[in-house]
DNA sequence: GAGCACTGC
């Protein structure tokens, strides 16, 4: 294999150490378009401090951008710092640019991600998470570890992506030599070339092939005669459900070979359609692909058979999974989404119309190995009526975490901060009523200043709804199993129900239920799995999570994150961990504690305080009249069917030994409550 | 009677 060596290599001499770095300068033509522009953006990079990166996924960028920055000169006078939306790509990607430049891995080129840190003082090229980039400009709010700032997938515009361009425009205005490259993807350049001074945008074209785009309207699609029918009437519209069914079908019966990947809003949509197309296309493998999916059901997408695959995907598929051999998308056009309701205090997770950004990248997916076809299950006019894109997280989320870091962070008043798209001024409100009654913040004159609570919980890597349980710990004396909640509220439910097997999930899960409260249910999950990850082997761990339909991997995050809130907690001499049962935590271990928590009110008492100092606004009180709970902010909601708290409503019809219309025997479930969390889907959930 | 996707010194 002949490879065109663009750059020679020269001396490379790195900052800390000044110790000659020589590597491979070696940009791959056959592989990547990108070589063919890597004159000219090292040119650009030499020239401007702030370039933007336009080109979608498979141009390459990703890979061959930490080594023109090199080229350019880049990495001499401090580290190149390149960021990734998500872990699992920062790791890959950081090994094969490693195995390109022949140096070895976790040396010259280095990856940092929360639990890991494979860097050394030699790593020049160092790839992270955007959050832990996020993370060190607390300790070193000038980034002076690095002369060169790589944010890649910016166009992703997480609440990390826009608060570090935020921070970057301020930080390049003090620091006018530091480079920094922002990567896009195409559609979606110009805010950051507005919001970097006319920053200069290079695009380079993806290696992808055409993709014919077919609309497909829901209500014409089971006729071939779309004419005279304007006006069918919107009740007599197929469901999306029955459309991409319909869809499928027809790719099927017209062509021979090439997945189909079919895009849904929810779960619940992925296994309707996955039992309607059950019965016709029985020569296929169907496919079920969403988050909450174990990490070995989700392999699958990546495990070649010699039958044509059928990929029923949430929105996972658009970003974090890239699928093989995809030829053939259905789109829905429609996705779930979290925003956060400022008023009600609630997030919502509606399902809602895709921006145009999304649609384009659905479509994407069809065309990376060959000629694709893209089935919309919406008009033309829906897609160029549509958003360009989709709100980016900023203007969607609660903003009390964002608000209280900035002041930590030392970033002045989040209504002054350079975001690109500012957040409404009703959220920001919002943000600041939330820290008032968490009491992290309280007003000196005109302004809101930080109290002492506020700085220590800026200091948790939690929320501060969460930190906030944590530090009314400390009164308590009931830090070990608090802190143990905490985590728990942190990552995702460890808890799975596979979709075949959901009686035997339920039947084991509810060893660990505790009839009174979902928090304990999270220290008797812990409490069971405490002595099993210190002595069984990884092996032996995986299959006693499996046995009781445990995640090991949010089951290992819960552990870190428990681990790394101790050791924060730890480093303070004013947070010794103690616990509620006997004041000498350090010889309590979680098993012990789950033993007395069975028995004690003061104890179940003493937990329920600690986490109650969270969560003020999500009291709930049972409304008898109407049914439901009422809660503050004008709620009303049912406690969420997966809780232990959930109580089956009544039939019509009484039970035999039961008095008619005696409303006194049906059961209820408690008369208050307190929800770690309000949800509005289908309903709004405590 | 059931909830999209990420991430953190």
């Amino acid at each position: 294999m002949s490879r065109e060596a663009i750059t020679l290599g020269f001396p490379f001499v790195s900052a800390p150490n000044q110790k000659p770095f020589p590597f491979r300068f070696e940009f791959p033509p056959d592989l990547l378009i990108i070589s063919a522009r890597a004159g000219e953006i090292v040119d650009a990079l030499q020239e401007h401090n702030v370039i933007i990166l336009a080109g979608e996924t498979g141009s390459g960028k990703t890979t061959q951008i930490p080594k023109l920055c090199l080229t350019a000169g880049g990495g001499s006078q401090g580290r190149i710092a390149c960021t990734q939306p998500r872990r699992v790509a920062a790791l890959s990607v950081s090994k094969r640019v490693a195995e390109e430049m022949g140096v070895r891995w976790g040396r010259e080129v280095g990856c940092k991600v929360r639990f890991s840190d494979q860097t050394t003082k030699d790593t020049v090229v160092k790839f992270m998470t955007d959050g832990m980039l996020l993370a060190e400009v607390q300790s070193d709010p000038q980034l002076s570890e690095y002369d060169t700032i790589i944010i890649d997938e910016a166009h992703e515009r997480s609440l990390n992506i826009d608060f570090l361009l935020g921070h970057l425009r301020l930080l390049s205005l003090r620091r006018p030599e530091l480079r920094i490259v922002i990567t896009s993807a195409t559609i979606d350049t110009a805010a950051f070339s507005k919001a970097f001074e006319d920053a200069p945008v290079i695009e380079v074209s993806g290696r992808t092939y055409p993709v014919e785009v077919v609309y497909a309207l829901l209500d014409g699609l089971g006729s071939d005669e779309a004419e005279g029918n304007e006006s069918t009437s919107k009740a007599e519209a197929l469901h999306y459900v029955d459309g991409a069914v319909e869809a499928v079908h027809r790719i099927l019966s017209t062509t021979a070979a090439g997945d189909i990947l079919v895009f849904m809003p929810t779960e619940r949509d992925i296994r309707e359609t996955i039992d309607f197309l059950g019965s016709e296309a029985r020569k296929c493998d169907l496919i079920p692909l969403f988050g909450r999916l174990s990490n070995s059901e989700q392999q699958r997408v990546f495990t070649a058979t010699a039958r044509r695959r059928i990929i029923v995907a949430t929105n996972i598929a658009e970003t974090s999974l890239t699928l093989p051999g995809i030829r053939y998308v259905v789109d829905t056009g429609l996705s779930r989404l979290s925003r956060y309701s400022p008023q009600a205090r609630t997030r919502r997770l509606p399902i809602e119309p895709v921006a145009k950004s999304s649609a384009d990248q659905r479509k994407g997916r069809a065309g990376r190995v060959a000629e694709g076809v893209c089935v919309r299950l919406y008009s033309e006019k829906d897609y160029e009526e549509g958003l360009r894109f989709t709100h980016p997280e900023i203007q969607r989320a609660n903003l009390a975490d964002v608000i209280l870091r900035m002041k930590a962070l030392g970033l002045g008043d989040i209504e002054r901060f350079p975001f690109i798209n500012m957040p409404a001024a009703k959220a920001i409100r919002s943000g600041y009523a939330l820290l008032d009654e968490l009491h992290a913040i309280e007003a000196t004159g005109p302004e809101k200043e930080l109290t002492n609570v506020g700085r220590e919980l800026a200091r948790l890597p939690v929320d501060p709804i969460v930190g906030c349980m944590i530090l009314q710990a400390r009164t308590e004396k009931a830090v070990r199993e608090v802190v143990i909640i905490a985590a728990g509220l942190s990552v995702q439910d460890p808890r799975e129900r596979p979709l075949d097997k959901q009686g035997a999930a339920d039947a084991a899960h509810r060893r660990f239920t505790h009839p009174e409260s979902d928090f304990l249910t999270l220290l008797e999950i812990r409490a069971a799995l405490h002595d099993q990850f210190e002595q069984l082997s990884q092996g032996r761990m995986r299959r006693w999570c499996r046995d009781y339909f445990l995640g090991y991997s949010r089951m290992r995050e819960w552990r870190d994150i428990h681990a790394q809130l101790l050791d924060t907690l730890r480093a303070r001499r004013d947070f010794q961990p103690s616990s509620v049962w006997d004041g000498q935590a350090d010889t309590a271990t979680p098993e012990e504690c789950s033993a007395k928590l069975r028995f004690g009110q003061a104890v179940y008492r003493s937990i329920h305080r600690c986490v109650l100092a969270g969560l003020l606004s999500n009291i709930a009180a049972r409304d008898d009249e109407k049914g439901g709970y009422k809660a503050p902010h004008d709620r009303r909601g049912n406690i969420f069917p997966g809780s232990g708290l959930f109580v089956k409503e009544e039939r019509k019809r009484s039970s035999p030994g039961a008095k008619a219309g005696a409303n006194s025997n049906k059961p209820k479930g408690p008369r208050w409550m307190m929800a770690a969390e309000i949800v509005e889907t289908s309903r709004l959930y405590a």
